[in-house]
DNA sequence: TGTAATATATAAGAAACTTAAATATAATGA
DNA sequence: TCATTATATTTAAGTTTCTTATATATTACA
């Protein structure tokens, strides 16, 4: 498990691109896959999570459906327009941020500067 | 410039990082080398990067001597040993999230575990 | 002579989490 | 049957880490 100080800022961009790759998620999925695709590295807790998918809703970037699965119900969240391109802007961002950090942590290599 | 919420908890591992590549330097010059690094993407303000020196001072990772240029004070801030282990491991702390991000952003490509 | 650059410091406030507790149902095993 | 684990969402209180703003002081340049 990675220091959360580390993930903090990055759980937003997490949550909109696995929305994005993988269609509409309820809050419980989406803390299993991230921990899934990140091999038990990154674990979204609830306290984080579902704040986040609440702003995410007020800011329209994502729209909720009530489902109902064996008596309980789930909420399901999907991208609005509005999701899909903050989607591609967060990953953009979070790229160069990842190769900035690559800057720091190999000086030496002559990295892209995409 | 990449948002400070990403880069928030990345801060002190980066300084760490420099003091180890570059030797003693004092904080006006941590936020010149840290701009150049990255190509203008990662700013330290100078409200953030004191407390860190001197948090870090205050927990032994980092030790200051004062010298003084055109009769300007500067405090040139050195790592201890505990300092230099600190940044190892807070490198591969670095690396193991940047990995991470990558399971997310290129989930379709088989990238390495380490 | 005033503005920009150099150099450090810190207080107040905002934002994004963590931790913890609450609620409720289904499935599993002893 | 009873306890535990898994499923599923919510929210309040507290902490940490920054941002923003301000203060101080010298040097360099136009």
């Amino acid at each position: 498990m990675i220091s959360t100080d580390l993930i903090k800022g990055s759980l937003k961009t997490i949550v909109l691109k696995l929305l994005s790759d993988e269609g509409p998620m309820h809050g419980y999925l989406i803390t299993q896959r991230v921990e899934e695709l990140t091999h038990g590295k990154i674990k979204l807790t609830y306290g984080a999570l579902y704040p986040i998918l609440h702003k995410l809703e007020s800011e329209k970037k994502l729209v909720t459906s009530q489902e109902i699965y064996n008596n309980r119900v789930r909420i399901y969240y999907s991208l609005t327009p509005e999701g899909t391109s903050a989607v591609r802007e967060k990953i953009e961002e979070l790229n160069e941020f990842i190769n900035a950090l690559r800057w720091i942590v190999e000086p030496g290599k002559n990295l892209s500067h995409a």
